[in-house]
DNA sequence: CAGTGAGCGAGCTTCCGCTTGACTT
């Protein structure tokens, strides 16, 4: 029986430290915390200073009656969970629960898993930090009372099922106030003048700083050079550098395998999850920037072995988000030496960029020469200006390059090209110049990955929760990710080419999204009424204020159970208020009047989503009058519908032929337009406009259709035809009329089962309890 | 999933932050 049992909260880690302690240490995991607020409504007594009821959730049963049984048997117990206020939180709840004595309990703290690490803390113990665990209590209580009174509060004035909290709020607010600046954008068109001097390799690009919002201004400009003679006026070359960015932590992680790799930010943390059960990394939900001794040196060693001493250079990062808690170290390879690891694609890709990172972190700047070289033109008193950059140096540019959100915008710019050797004075050859008519961009929309950086940026969430905030916010129905189909827009093009002027128009394709968060109707309307009724909890700086508070709290300058009472009291009262006063939510927006009929037209959410409705509703004086309903397709928002749009609704579902002596109708459904037919259904492909199928085209697609549907088909059963046995894309599987049945393990040849066996399975699946929860059933 | 948007009004939903599997049609 060992001596003593350490708990930390993570099995992986468990793992690796019972390594560096000898066998008198048993190390075991809380997997996080064991005990949480009970589901209900007394989860909190306010009237009696906020007490609170704990339980420990279904799925904690066994750890926890595993913890109590070896806490029970050891000599010693240590509670090594993390050092923040979490995880004081979690030593406090351990013993408490594990019924541990003061005596034989030490707690003790350590950032790094490293063995010196561990050892020096296990020499330095310490108790309990109750102010700690006290701010942790108020951030608990805190979170229940917003989520827990708030979401009610929508339920009754938007939709039911509906949420709010303290992070998932402002989150949403965020996506939808940019939604609103890009609508209300106005872009504006200017005139940029790019020459291009020599030939061959010798080429290079000069501009014009000024840009023309006039088209005269630049034609007089082109006009103006037209003979001109162009002269070397000035050079300047002067040193640069750039610095490699710190090593990873969750945020930036996130940030750089979206941009790089293009993975969601849970794909990225469940891809790291992996790697840090495998041993390759270490920990993937931190805020620090940090490397241990152990790591720098490492490092330092690998770098100057596989590139060279002069490739090296030692850096000490320092985090730069405002709440960052540091209980961990940055994310690092656990070896450096291992520059590749074993693994699936997606885990030998992030293990890379990981890898990458966290070398280039310690490696020395990448040095190069800027040349700016600014060319006379013998008719005009402004320059043009070439810039030039040759690298003299790569340094950590050997193995990394940090990505931005903007990195489109210096491509298209030519920026950081290399210049021909130039003298002053020089006369140069003027190839071609163009003024070529560019627009403005909007602020640029959130992808899930740069809305973890907000957050991070203004404080709000914490690394362990950034992925599940992000899925919240969609699971809702708030924010959806889409793609969607620029428009095309022309623009002007002047060329001067020898003496002439060409003048052009050419088309491109702007505001084509990908992979971009884009807030739904309902997210929009529940929004604007957090704004309205609870300005101060969606307020930007609200978790700001509040961290402050608890931090004042872990100091034991607050008393905690103060701290709720002053935000609880108003906020209560605004709740309250709220619920009796404020109007239903509905987002309703006029549109005008029919162009035919002259009724009116209006939009809103409704049961079932954004309408809009032609008429009025219904009154007391005009009972048999039933106004006309469409629903709005994904992509449109009842913000920015046109009464036009809203026109074209109405002409769906159509007719668009006979065939097999059945009407073909197309119609827009939940998941998008479809083909209707005999009582079957074709999704509509995304390039065919609803409005313009044909009866040809609809017949190619059912047939189509049907022609996929036998591919998958592996059995049909006589007894009845709505029993199938299919091949889908994770295997085979049952269908039985509109359900999915999976089939079990055990039956390896799904071509042997028979109709009955079938059945059965059928029927066990439709009593197995869903994940996700029960749904309620529907009423009539 | 495949055409609805009233009102009867039971019973359901919901937070944030620690963790890891179970699960996917």
């Amino acid at each position: 029986m060992a001596k003593n049992l350490l708990i930390v909260e993570s099995p992986a880690k468990a793992k690796t430290i019972e390594g560096y302690l000898g066998k008198d240490f048993m190390v075991k995991s809380s997997y996080g915390h064991i005990r949480d607020l009970v589901k209900s409504e007394d989860a909190i007594d306010v009237a009696n200073n906020f007490k609170q009821t704990y339980e420990v959730p279904a799925d904690k049963k066994q750890i926890v009656s595993e913890l109590k049984k070896l806490a029970k048997e050891a000599e010693t117990v240590w509670l090594a969970s993390d050092e923040d206020r979490e995880g004081e939180a979690i030593s406090w709840h351990l013993f408490d629960t594990l019924n541990l004595k003061e005596a034989n309990t030490k707690r003790i703290v350590f950032h790094e898993i490293t063995k010196p690490a561990i050892l020096a803390a296990i020499e330095n113990p310490r108790k309990i930090d109750y102010n700690l665990v006290n701010a942790q209590q108020a951030r608990r209580v805190l979170d229940r009372l917003v989520g827990f009174e708030l979401s009610p509060v929508l339920w009754k004035k938007v939709k039911p099922s509906l949420s709010a909290g303290r992070v998932q709020s402002v989150a949403v607010r965020i996506v939808v106030e940019r939604e609103r600046e890009i609508n209300k954008f106005q872009s504006e068109a200017a005139f940029k003048i790019v020459a291009i001097f020599g030939k061959g390799k010798q080429a290079f690009k000069a501009e014009l700083a000024e840009r023309y919002s006039q088209q005269e201004d630049a034609e007089k400009f082109l006009t103006d050079c037209i003979g001109a003679d162009f002269n070397v006026k000035s050079l300047e070359t002067k040193p640069a550098k750039r610095s490699p960015a710190a090593p990873f932590t969750t945020s930036t992680l996130q940030q750089e395998a979206s941009r790089k790799l293009g993975y969601s930010v849970s794909r990225t943390m469940q891809v790291a999850q992996k790697l840090y059960e495998g041993g390759h990394i270490t920990y993937m939900r931190t805020d620090s920037v940090n490397l241990s001794e152990t790591a720098l040196a490492a490092a330092t060693a690998e770098i100057i072995s596989a590139y060279g001493d002069k490739y090296h250079q030692y850096r000490k990062y320092k985090t730069k988000s405002a709440g960052a808690q540091e209980a961990h170290e940055a994310i690092r390879p656990t070896y450096f030496s291992n520059h590749k690891i074993e693994g699936d694609s997606s885990e030998t890709r992030l293990y890379e960029l990981i890898w990458k990172r966290a070398i280039a972190s310690q490696m020395s700047e990448a040095q190069f020469e800027k040349t700016i070289a600014k060319i006379s033109i013998s008719t005009r008193k402004d320059d043009l200006t070439a810039n030039g950059e040759v690298m003299k140096f790569d340094g950590f540019l050997k193995v990394y390059l940090e990505s931005n959100d903007e990195e489109d915008d210096l491509q298209q710019d030519g920026d950081n090209t290399m210049l021909p050797p130039l003298t002053n004075g020089q006369a140069l050859e003027l190839q071609e110049m163009t003024a070529t008519e560019r627009f403005s961009r909007p602020p640029a929309r959130y992808t899930e990955a740069s809305l973890v950086k907000k957050l991070e940026e203004l404080g709000i969430g914490r690394p362990s929760t950034y992925a599940p905030t992000i899925s919240t916010i969609q699971n809702r129905g708030y924010a959806i990710k889409e793609e969607r189909e620029g428009k095309q827009r022309k623009f002007r093009v002047l060329t001067l080419k020898g003496d002439g002027i060409l003048k052009d128009e050419r088309i491109e394709n702007t505001g084509a999204e990908r992979g971009k968060l884009f807030p739904t109707d309902i997210g929009a309307v529940v929004n604007d009424f957090l704004v309205q009724h609870f300005q101060g909890i969606v307020d930007f700086n609200f978790t700001a204020k509040v961290e402050k508070q608890f931090d004042e709290i872990a100091q034991g300058l607050e008393e905690w159970t103060t701290m709720l009472h002053n935000f609880y009291t108003p906020f209560h009262a605004d709740v309250q208020s709220t619920i009796e006063t404020a109007d239903k939510a509905t987002g309703i927006r006029e549109l005008g009047a029919h162009p035919e009929s002259g009724e009116k037209l209006s939009v809103r959410i409704g049961r079932y989503g954004p309408f809009v409705q032609i008429g009025e509703n219904a009154s007391d004086d005009n009972k048999d009058y039933k106004p006309q309903y469409a629903s709005l397709r994904t992509g449109q928002s009842i913000e920015t519908i046109s009464l036009e749009e809203a026109l074209e609704l109405f002409k769906l579902p159509k007719v668009v032929g006979e065939f097999e002596g059945k009407v073909m109708k197309v119609a827009i459904g939940r998941f998008g337009p479809y083909i209707s037919h005999n009582s079957a259904f074709v999704s509509l492909p995304k390039e065919i406009d609803p409005l313009d199928v044909t009866e040809e085209q609809a017949v190619e697609l059912i047939l189509a259709k049907r022609q996929k549907d036998a591919e998958k088909l592996i059995k049909a059963f006589d007894e009845d035809p709505t029993m199938k046995v299919l091949n889908g894309r994770w295997g085979p599987y049952i269908e039985f009329g509109k359900q999915n049945v999976k089939i079990p393990k055990d039956i390896t040849d799904p071509l042997t089962l028979t109709f009955e066996q079938c059945k059965t399975l059928a029927a066990a699946d439709a009593k197995a309890p869903k994940k996700g929860g029960k749904k309620f059933a529907k009423k009539k």
